[in-house]
DNA sequence: CGGATAGTTGAGTTATCTCAAATGCAGTGG
DNA sequence: CCACTGCATTTGAGATAACTCAACTATCCG
């Protein structure tokens, strides 16, 4: 819980697309904290720690700086769903703009550097500037489409297919942060969690990623994960 | 395709809630066709037509006033998968009204009367007006708790549950619209469709509503569909 | 170093799917 | 009005993708 501004200069740079937020609002991340609010509001969290509670009624939006959170939802008994992976730039849902997120829970995946910003303090940025709304608008339909893919991968994919987008999703997502080195990038999930993201059992993503590996599709090891073979990988996500 | 304002006081009265297009927007659905759009934007189209392809540019924001229908996106291979059913009142994302929405099919279940709103003017009309626009977020809100609800459905609950699940949420929003007769609601929803909505097949569908109707938790015929063991079927839904 | 967490692998199970045939039902055209 | 065609539903039998359980190993973290 530390204030750390020198992370930001991580987020300052990248030209976000989809579920990220665009130039607009990632001038606001990185903007000074304003001095209306009375405490820092940026934030450090080890891994595995939870950023934002399902019960928590949080007057904050909550914007990643560096490393990588997921939004989860679950049931009593533990099943669990995660929603999405959370990279730098990226906020948990457009929709917390507007109203706290019951039932949703934002965890840290590894270290993560993230920051507060007052609910009503955002709205009235955004709508008070053309260019910030633009930007709602566009955030708002990216969001809709990965929600709308999440549904079809979980509804009518199979566990190939599913594990294969996954991959390629991320990858892309950090090729547009200028995240990839060559075609190797920075893994950090837990099999459980791409279990939980995918709608399968850790046991089987074990040997879906084992299959992939043999098949030379793909490499993992050291936290971290190589494309051997990008249009392989693309073949079977397709479908 | 023919100009129907008679239809839309069934969408007047409702005291609309979850994805429902509130009071304000309400007022918009039965306000008279704006001078300036030179076209009739009330239509009418028949069971089974196709309202919005995937693949077409359209500048409108698509409201149901009466019927049933369905938003779906579907691989090449025919694979498919409903997003949401739309009833009276109810517009198919709000994503789409910043852009619209490609890869999505709308289609009518039942006979439909919907409405058109260009684009542009439902933007202007909402962020000109702070009672929309808290509408909006409202309804943003809304919507992604169905998406979250959704992907949980699909990537963590039975087969059982799920159906269970979206019989008692569809009679749940039609009871906000007053259209559920007792425990009696219309039910036009053909198996095919229950399935491409809960991510199973038609045949597993039939089973599923077989054993619920064998077990008494409810009946279906003539299109209708009556709940005889509300709590029962929670408990089921609620697992 | 030691305990906990994560990943691998085998063997057996099961929820759900596929295929297929039989029946019902609705709309069409003669 | 009826035969005809096409969709929707039901039901059985068998197949399979993915799951569960369990034991073992590897890796991480204090």
């Amino acid at each position: 819980m530390t204030d750390k501004p020198a992370a930001f200069t991580a987020c300052g740079g990248c030209a976000a697309r989809r579920l990220n937020l665009c130039a607009g609002m990632q001038r606001m991340a990185n903007a000074p904290v304003p001095a209306s609010s009375g405490r820092a509001l940026v934030q450090s969290i080890l891994a595995r720690r939870v950023i934002c509670g399902p019960r928590e009624w949080s007057e904050f939006v909550y914007v990643i700086c560096t490393g990588w959170a997921m939004v989860s939802t679950a049931l009593a008994d533990g099943r669990r769903q995660v929603l999405s992976f959370l990279l730098p730039g990226e906020i948990d849902s457009m929709a917390s703009l507007f109203e706290p997120r019951f039932g949703r829970t934002i965890e840290a995946i590894t270290e993560v550097h993230y920051r507060k910003f007052r609910r009503e303090e955002m709205q009235n940025a955004v709508f008070s500037n053309p260019d910030l709304l633009r930007t709602l608008g566009e955030l708002c339909s990216a969001e809709r489409t990965h929600a709308d893919n999440l549904a079809l991968d979980l509804g009518r994919r199979t566990a190939d297919e599913r594990i294969a987008r996954l991959i390629l999703d991320l990858s892309k997502r950090l090729a547009q942060h200028g995240m990839m080195d060559g075609q190797m990038m920075d893994f950090p999930l837990r099999q459980r969690q791409i279990a939980d993201a995918t709608g399968l059992t850790a046991v089987h993503v074990s040997r879906v990623l084992n299959e992939f590996q043999r098949s030379a599709l793909i490499r993992i090891g050291e936290r971290r994960l190589t494309i051997l073979d990008a249009s392989g990988l693309r073949r079977l996500a397709e479908a």
